[in-house]
DNA sequence: GAGGAATTGTTTGGGACAAGAACAAATTGC
DNA sequence: GCAATTTGTTCTTGTCCCAAACAATTCCTC
């Protein structure tokens, strides 16, 4: 119960931003009483902090407003691109504390020699933060991966297949003196989705697809507010999604998928190129408009490649999702593009991260 | 936490059938004492007995078994179909204590003259029910449904568009004497799904996608062991996926959809048909590949006119799903026929009714 | 068949913790 | 300056879950 009523209280300043005491009392139904009990053993636990007095203007005492502490529970959040890794430091309520960007080019990608940069980089990002702030270390990688053990089953755009990431990165870590550090890999559809959703784009938005394109493309889901993956954690590989039987031949072998129609390679020419090719853009839309018949979200946020080129392909898109998705729920589904760019990630990477602290803040060892 | 606790006590036993105390206990992890309480408190309002003893063998003093009482808590399930209205009382646990179906080839099933039917039929049902014990009515309805207000938008199968069902029924239970009965109207395959999940070919398995193949097509989800219906209720709209470019004329407008190549009307030559269209049953199994690619179910269940005919089209429908699905997505989905059959919309309707008073064991008056 | 081991129901006392009431504090507006 | 308003604080109360000790009943072994 306790625990319960702390996770509640620091998951919505955490997501809401900060607050007076009597606000979060009436949004979750908590007694003052209680309310200034748990904010008090939060403070305690360096997880908020209480200063200044609101805004508010009327009548009655003041309030001074509660916030997160975001150096109470920091995420270092890796995102592995093809031609470069980036790694920030997010602390609580998403607070972006440190940021660096590696260029992978010199190393050519192989798994080694990325995860020792990577590596590296967490390790000097890490050292400016006091001991047990870390929360852990969350990797968005372009690829299907095994949340479980941060197996990377295979991922085209980097050249890999069957990298144990998780395993390596956290032995990687170990030998730059943090051992047990929590390290989750997860696929950076699934990520951008999130981090679209808590921060960006899909704010206040409970049922939003995020459709990522690259030289793949993958869609993330937010379902009912919450991520979907599927049985085995393999959802959102709508890439090979049919949607051209008279086009291309696909890297899978098979035809008209619809990465083959609509990824980078057939919008922009590649990766690099600007110039878009509006039947690349129908054929976006019609696969977007297959996943709003299926799953009838309020958003679809593209991001990737698809971000900058927004405003050009937006009327393209839109004519391939009329052809396809039904009034009521082509009516109800905005498409806009990613709010975030590739921070997208970054965040949902700690969002994934700090999800156990934000459910169990008691397990936060004090600092 | 008390009304929480009555309820995971009393959600486990209508799931998972009886169980003796202590079971109950380690499951959810109440202690046994806590445990005696609660299910004195469930027994004491009706919802559940305790009787025999459990045929557990081995050392230990022996232990009663507690199991819900169906009586406690019954729905009233309807499935309109195009031919037929069926009508069940369905108690806690998932029995279900009587049925009556009705014939509507007679009255051309008119808004009017069906409701009118069901709403005698329930009657007649919830007559033999002791007072207070119906938690309400669930209606399936096969088509577009705002769940809201129970407000049907379009069933095509019965002819009927912007029909308040919802309202329509209440209002004839109220002149049959059952005035401010919950009627909660929901779309046909949504509740399959919810039906099939709880109780028929789904049990177990957390991420389901329950097809039901009529006039068009409909998908139902559970996604994470919870009913998926997006934004505004339209999920599952998956009839016009794009399957086939080069085929037919929908009557949407639009060409190639799921349910011109792959509907009743395509598989069996219309309704009644029986000779199976091996062409329709490939294109089948490439909107499930498709799906499957999405959404990475542990199972997807044929229902509706593809369950009679399993056998048959199983192997042109593995051949469509291999055409379009991963192999790592595929290999996890197991393809299955509806166990439940036209019952599956009755028990998906009653766990929607039940929701609440399983939710909120407090809030059923005690009988 | 007697006694020990194992399992579960039952009783009792204690403790955690949330809620509510009463009061104090600090601001606005007249 | 005074009432009204809003919020923090303190204290009491009651709910309710748990742990421990004990009783009940069965199985197993000798």
């Amino acid at each position: 119960m306790r625990q319960h009523n702390l996770a509640a209280l620091l998951e919505r300043l955490h997501r809401g931003g900060p607050a007076s005491r009597s606000e979060l009392g009436a949004r979750t139904g908590i007694s003052r009483s209680t309310v200034a009990d748990l904010v008090q053993e939060l403070v305690a636990r360096g997880l908020a902090t209480e200063a200044g007095s609101s805004t508010r203007s009327g009548p009655g005492r003041p309030s001074p407003v509660v916030s997160v502490r975001p150096e109470g529970a920091v995420v270092l959040a890796v995102e592995l691109g093809v031609d470069s890794a980036t790694v920030a430091a997010v602390g609580l309520g998403g607070v972006v504390i440190g940021e660096s960007q590696e260029d992978l080019a010199p190393v050519r990608p192989t798994p080694a020699a990325t995860l020792d940069l990577v590596a590296r980089s967490v390790q000097s990002l890490a050292g400016d933060l006091p001991e047990g702030a870390v929360a852990g270390v969350g990797v968005a990688v372009p690829g299907l991966v095994r949340r479980s053990d941060g197996f990377v089953h295979l991922a085209p755009n980097l050249g890999w297949r069957d990298v144990p990431v998780g395993a390596l990165l956290a032995e990687r870590l170990a030998h730059l003196g943090h051992p047990g550090l929590d390290v989750l890999v997860a696929n950076e559809a699934d990520l951008g989705a999130l981090g679209e959703h808590r921060r960006g784009a899909g704010q206040g938005h409970d049922n939003l697809v995020f459709v990522s394109g690259g030289i793949g493309i993958g869609a993330g889901l937010i379902l009912d507010g919450r991520p979907m993956l599927g049985a085995a954690g393999y959802a959102g590989e709508a890439g090979h999604m049919l949607v051209n039987q008279a086009g291309r031949a696909c890297s899978c072998g098979k035809v008209g998928c619809w990465e083959t129609e609509a990824g980078e390679d057939a919008l922009l020419g590649g990766a690099g190129g600007t110039t878009v090719d509006p039947a690349a853009a129908v054929w976006l839309g019609v696969g977007v408009g297959n996943l709003v018949n299926l799953l009838n979200p309020d958003v679809v946020v593209l991001g990737g490649c698809y971000a900058p080129v927004f405003d050009e392909i937006a009327p393209h898109v839109a004519e391939g999702m009329a052809s396809r998705a039904l009034t009521q729920n082509g009516a109800a589904a905005h498409v806009v593009p990613s709010a975030l760019g590739r921070a997208a990630q970054l965040h949902g990477a700690a969002e994934l991260c700090l999800a156990d602290t934000l459910a169990n803040p008691t397990l936060r060892r004090r600092s």
